[in-house]
DNA sequence: AGCCAGGGTCTGC
DNA sequence: GCAGACCATGGC
């Protein structure tokens, strides 16, 4: 990764990073992309415009500092995907996902952030879960751009009611994200500790809050925790593991199992799509 | 109309 | 421990 300033924006260069991918692959559901294939949101705070051309990612309006204290780890641009890339691709199955997906980098986004919208996620589609994030930002957020909203803290949704999520419209899920708010701002569960523990001991402590089962805490954990071996197992990931891994997922790949599981996911939602065209 | 979507809880065996 | 009903909502 090699970066230079030029006037107000930053521009880098990612050899393998593809911005679209990373962004729209479902590990989060903010980021906006605009008629001209730029993408817009916000993160932690941060509103920020970018695009890509190429290898050369431009993020406007971006100083230096910002974007080595915040956005190079956001998007995780330090870390060496292609050898990860070179190490997944021992499995046949792996390599054509790592050669279709391998464009993917595991952001680290925020714990609660990550937590509420993998709560929303529950029995759910992307678009509907993007709608949904999009209602609870606008009604509880500050404004922090033109149309950005911060993402509302756990103390300012602990003192909401379901009726107040009523214009979410977020279902069944409206009452798990109220108790996760009050479980976080009352310290019950202290996100931050989560950091220090191993993959088992954080999920169990995920799993104290109500509408956290184990595939949504192995999202957090991945997402939010930046966690690589953290290994997800939803409805697509299921097929795949019916299909190409019936004795069992490869041990060799645990270390990655969170990466690779991602690369998986992409590859069979887009690529049979692709195919069937 | 019925099924599915980045699931989890609760109940009954 | 494990299957099965149920949970809101929207797109197809």
């Amino acid at each position: 990764m090699e970066f230079r300033q030029q006037g107000q924006d930053l521009i880098v260069r990612v050899p393998g990073f593809s911005l679209r991918d990373t962004l729209c692959c479902g590990q989060c559901f903010r980021w906006e992309e605009l008629p001209d294939g730029s993408f817009r949101g916000i993160a932690k705070g941060h509103p920020l415009h970018l695009s890509q051309s190429g290898e050369t990612i431009t993020f406007y309006q971006t100083d230096e500092s910002l974007f080595c204290s915040f956005w190079a780890p956001y998007f995780d641009l330090e870390t060496d995907y292609q050898s990860i890339r070179q190490f997944l691709s021992f499995n046949k199955t792996l390599r054509l996902a790592e050669e279709y997906a391998g464009g993917i980098y595991i952001l680290r986004q925020d714990p609660w952030e990550t937590l509420c919208s993998f709560i929303f996620s529950q029995n759910n589609n992307i678009p509907r879960i993007r709608g949904i994030i999009s209602r609870f930002c606008e009604q509880f957020g500050e404004p922090i751009a033109d149309g950005l909203f911060a993402f509302p803290d756990a103390e300012r949704i602990a003192g909401l009611t379901l009726e107040d999520m009523a214009p979410v419209r977020a279902g069944f899920r409206a009452k798990y994200i109220l108790d996760a708010a009050k479980k976080i701002s009352s310290g019950e569960v202290d996100l931050e500790q989560i950091y220090l523990m191993n993959l088992q001991k954080a999920e169990e402590e995920l799993r104290k809050i109500n509408g956290v089962g184990p595939k949504v805490a192995q999202c957090i954990l991945l997402y939010g925790y930046h966690k690589p071996d953290a290994f997800p197992v939803d409805t697509w990931i299921k097929k795949v593991l019916a299909k190409y891994y019936p004795k069992g997922f490869p041990k060799r790949a645990s270390r990655y199992a969170g990466i690779a599981q991602q690369y998986l996911f992409h590859y069979i939602r887009t690529a049979e799509k692709e195919k069937a065209e």
